[in-house]
DNA sequence: AGCTTCATTCGAAAATATTAAACATTGAAA
DNA sequence: TTTCAATGTTTAATATTTTCGAATGAAGCT
């Protein structure tokens, strides 16, 4: 019967693509790599590797059996870690899908802090406004921010968070500051394609569905800021995404209070009956000490 | 370094509930399975079984490692499998939830074929006409029949199917055949709860929301034909629940075509994700050979 | 051809695993 | 209380597996 040093081993010549270095990084002879190889393959009566003496190939059934060893030894680490056995560094890919304004104004800046506490993870980012269907994509984690819609999906609050109306200091200049709904129907908004339905109170409580008038969307949330600080109209964004620009008037709140459903909190997504969980832990982790200053 | 064998010694022995019975079940010495174990809780630095000499009781990090790890080693047996390696048994536990009539008419009779074929897999039914939750209940696997809400799962289509309306011919007799639908909404039914409003085509192809009147609801599917049989009102069923009444004359077909939305196909859902399939798979090909005679 | 780089094979040594037998513990029966 | 039976652990000898340096082979490069 084969061993897990003989799974980690091979998991070692995939990816180093050699038995040489293979036995390098796990302080091995390269004879030993080459025994626990061959092991392997016989105990499974299956080539996983063509070796050709200046190269190493998968087969296809290498392929895919290194496509599943990967994460059922990533499962083990996890398992030893849960009862609280080694202090095992956290390794291997982690999928993640975020709106590009958290990633560039709150991930990228602590990002390099991240790596450096577990330089054994990888991460993938798919920064995008658009919504990504967590399974179907292959993601294991998603960061959402709003009302969620997904199922199926463990759902952690990372913080609070509103919308609100904003507008440059150049645009209401030029158009006004607009104080009543009929009013500000005839300002011009920027926006996202999918935000251009709003609801907003009227004078006496009521919600009120509201079409706003554009002269473009954009697809991307920072572009969308950009667009507002250089004036061309009125932007709904999270209150999170622009306090600086609030701070320093680059970006005036228009009509507060105005929005229905202005509640807006940031969202940690991950799927439920996965394996493992550290690697989306230590990640939860460091996106919550992102928002701490945002309480 | 602990081995998986040591890992496979562990569960034998929280599931032989002993370490001489787990070293029956293996054939090994119980100084093996002894030295085994505690080889494991060396390396892990924790104890997962508490031994009084009389029995073997797990300690709380090994009930949650013993979770783990019997996930693992099938994930692995399933992996050897998928690249041909090892013509490994399916074994382990699979969770799978139907409706009442899927069960009793299509998957009993042929079950005692199904687990002489594969001894080792033991199956959890949770037989009920509501809506289960795979995820959240922890299921492996869901027979659904009709239109697909599930979002997140796997679906393969088992059988086409469509729903009719049907009725005893005793009630038929006392009541009438209706061949309109006004004079349809002057029948009684036999419905589960959520039947109660369909969907039917009038004279001229639209589609005419119904109320149906009830005397009663049943929400067990079989017990439900039985009252249809025993003339109690007008009854939708799927047409392959019913296929033998039908033609045997307990049930006849009341206004064909009349439904709106009839098709209604058996559908085999499974969690994505998962890193063992093959105990989906052999469930998978069972489910499917049972409506074969159905095409 | 000669050199370099990589992978495998060989044989000895080291490390690890296995087992029987002795020992320990405990619950129950005498 | 004593004894017995059942279970788990330890010990120490034995068997197996694993490891590594050195030798060998295979292929590209100059």
């Amino acid at each position: 019967m084969y061993n897990l040093s003989d799974l980690e081993t091979f998991i070692a010549v995939v990816e180093n693509k050699g038995v040489l270095a293979a036995a390098r990084e796990q302080r091995l002879s390269p004879a030993t790599v080459s025994h626990r190889l061959s092991k392997l393959e016989r105990e499974l009566a299956t080539v996983l590797v063509f070796r050709d003496s200046r190269r190493v190939r998968l087969s296809p059934a290498g392929e895919l059996f290194y496509s599943r060893v990967g994460a059922i030894i990533e499962a083990l680490h996890d398992a030893e870690h849960s009862i609280g056995a080694r202090s095992s560094s956290v390794s291997g890919l982690l999928r993640v899908t975020m709106p590009p304004w958290i990633f560039s104004k709150y991930v990228m800046p602590k990002l390099t802090e991240f790596e450096s506490k577990y330089p054994q993870l990888k991460l993938d980012f798919l920064i995008t406004d658009h919504f990504v269907n967590v399974v179907d994509d292959a993601q294991d984690v998603a960061i959402r921010v709003g009302t969620l819609t997904d199922s199926g999906l463990l759902s952690r609050k990372i913080v609070n968070n509103s919308r609100l109306l904003c507008a440059a200091p150049s645009y209401i200049k030029k158009h006004g500051m607009p104080t009543t709904l009929a009013q500000l129907e005839e300002h011009y908004w920027v926006c996202l394609p999918w935000q251009r339905q709003l609801k907003l109170f009227d004078e006496h409580g009521g919600i009120n569905t509201f079409n706003a008038k554009t002269r473009f969307t954009i697809s991307n949330s920072d572009n969308m800021t950009q667009a507002a600080i250089a004036g061309h109209g009125i932007a709904i964004k999270s209150k999170i995404a622009i306090s600086e620009e609030l701070k320093s008037g680059a970006l005036v709140e228009v009509m507060p209070h105005v929005m229905a459903q202005s509640d807006a909190p940031v969202w940690f997504l991950r799927p439920q009956n996965s394996l493992t969980t550290r690697k989306t832990d230590v990640f939860y982790e460091f996106m919550k000490s992102l928002f701490l200053s945002c309480k």
